[in-house]
RNA sequence: CGGGGAGUGGCGCAGUGGCUAGCGCACUCGCUUGGGGUGCGAGAGGUCGCGGGUUCAAUUCCCGCCUCCCCGACCA
């Protein structure tokens, strides 16, 4: 194997490699504003494909799209406190415009809860009117400290969620189907290994009653947070004035939900499944799933175009997203490597060999194996074949989640696990001081209790602190 | 906002008080090669971050400023 140029060891600095990936693989590039950066096709086409998938479920359960502006008005966003508050230090703020100095200044959307929910205000009059779901692909905006391309960046694309229903059962099962859709996302499409469930008081959002969040767990020791699901409950109704006549004409608050996936989640991607080679995309999501690479000299015989071309009269037939690579201007090296940095799933080589025997000589990009099929085979049982490749990668995914997280008693052993590079699970309290003081201390906080643990009660005591506490948490660093 | 580092062709870097500022990658043209990042030749591309000072002479020394990167506190 020939040493790659640029690419760093995944296990030598995982830092450096992530950023190497992303640029050799053509994801994205630098923008000449800090802390943004530029999805270049290859990265776009993921996000449509992500794009594409929750688009439909949304739909399917009668969501909406439509569309908000950037610009909310500053005394807008003022109207929830809490809310206001956590986004105040992360605000970029239009004060001019057309040269002159605005009245009120427009702060550049950093989550559109409050310009949408003034609309909804105005649009809501009767419980018929319930539930209403609308949902936004945009940008939005938050001036973060330090950056990092795709996990967390200034401006980023996303989609929100923003449901009114008439019962608070009703929104809290809502925004527990949102979470849903992220963690099948993920887990279905992404095989990545997640953990779901509600974020702690200290942890969850500005305003909401309830969050709930897709954790995902990084080789280095962090926690990630995937996507968002919020139970905002009346807080926003209230603040915004949105009051609806209920069956007995009374005037009630109804209850609100919100829900995010960014841009994110392909950082998350990048970090799960690349190796030491490049990237390494999953069959369901890869905006290439199959690369087919002819090999010749000097140009390609006739035979070997009619054979090329009846190979992609098979992937076509099946619905294959499939590229060929017909680049003369390349070595047949220097290709294989830059469909391997890229993470294409299945690469079908085929030369005079291979014409002979009537084969072809695939390449797996997960286990980097090759293997020699007949054509027939290969028509036969391709789908398998991705199939096979989407779980492996799921269940390798599954496995370094189990090896990564331990479970811990004590506070030595949770400080002793953090700093072996960690994620915990263990009883915890779940109170802000409590928190706060094992923040300081370890630099962990809680990142999640998933779903099934929060439905126990157990008689335990905090692993941190010692205080009663009855459920288990997830606890680690936090990207 | 605190600590550290760096600004020199597109990218990564070297270098020098003086005459024509280099190297690798990438790029263009020609040939060569092609089953794991091929090799050769020719070529294009630079206000040496900005402003000031010292000097016969500054990319090089001094002062100021700006920008970026890395490490911490804040975060989808």
């Amino acid at each position: 194997m020939i040493e790659k140029k640029a690419l760093t060891k995944k296990d030598k600095d995982i830092s450096r490699w992530y950023l190497d990936v992303i640029f050799l693989a053509g994801l994205a590039d630098y923008a000449p504003v800090k802390g943004c950066m530029i999805i270049k096709p290859y990265g776009y086409k993921i996000w449509e494909r992500i794009q594409s998938i929750f688009d439909r479920w949304i739909k399917e359960d009668g969501v909406e799209n439509a569309y908000f502006p950037v610009f909310i008005p500053y005394t807008l966003l003022e109207k929830e406190k809490t809310h206001v508050k956590g986004f105040s230090p992360e605000l970029a703020i239009v004060t001019v415009g057309g040269g002159e100095e605005l009245e009120t200044p427009l702060v550049v959307r950093p989550t559109s809860e409050t310009i949408m929910y003034a609309s909804f205000a105005r649009w809501l009059k009767s419980y018929k009117d319930l539930p209403l779901k609308i949902n936004q692909w945009c940008n939005v905006v938050r001036w973060e400290k330090r950056t990092y391309p795709f996990l967390r960046t200034t401006e980023f694309l996303w989609q929100e969620g923003h449901t009114v229903h008439l019962t608070e059962e009703e929104a809290e099962e809502m925004a527990l189907k949102a979470l849903g859709w992220y963690k099948k996302l993920y887990e279905e499409y992404f095989a990545i290994k997640v953990f779901a469930g509600i974020k702690s008081e200290a942890e969850k959002f500005a305003g909401a009653k309830r969050t709930y969040t897709i954790e995902l767990f990084i080789e280095n020791g962090k926690a990630l947070q995937g996507a968002t699901s919020h139970n905002l409950g009346q807080n926003f109704a209230k603040a915004f004035e949105i009051q609806i006549l209920n069956e007995k004409n009374q005037l009630v608050y109804p209850w609100q939900t919100s829900w995010g996936l960014s841009t994110r989640s392909i950082g998350g991607l990048i970090l799960s499944h690349g190796d030491n080679n490049g990237l390494v995309l999953p069959p369901k999501i890869a905006p290439i799933q199959v690369v087919i690479l002819p090999v010749f000299d000097n140009s390609p015989s006739s035979e070997l175009k009619d054979y090329v071309a009846k190979i992609e009269k098979i992937l076509a037939s099946l619905n294959i997203r499939f590229k060929t690579d017909w680049r003369t201007d390349k070595t047949l090296g220097w290709k294989r490597n830059d469909w391997e940095i890229k993470g294409v799933p299945l690469r079908v080589e085929v030369g005079s060999k291979e014409l002979r025997n009537d084969s072809v000589l695939l390449a797996f990009r997960h286990s980097l194996e090759k293997k020699l099929v007949k054509l027939s085979e290969f028509e036969k049982n391709l789908e398998k074949f991705l199939e096979e490749i989407q779980t492996k990668l799921f269940e390798k995914s599954r496995e370094k989640v189990s090896q990564f997280v331990v479970e811990v008693k004590s506070k030595g052993e949770l400080v002793e696990a953090i700093e072996s590079k960690r994620l915990v699970k263990a009883f915890w309290c779940g109170s802000p001081t409590c928190e706060a003081k094992l923040k300081a201390e370890t630099k962990a906080t809680s990142r999640v209790l998933e779903l099934e643990e929060m439905e126990k009660k157990e008689k335990a005591k905090c692993a941190f602190c010692g205080k009663s506490a009855s459920q288990r948490w997830i606890i680690g660093r936090s990207y």
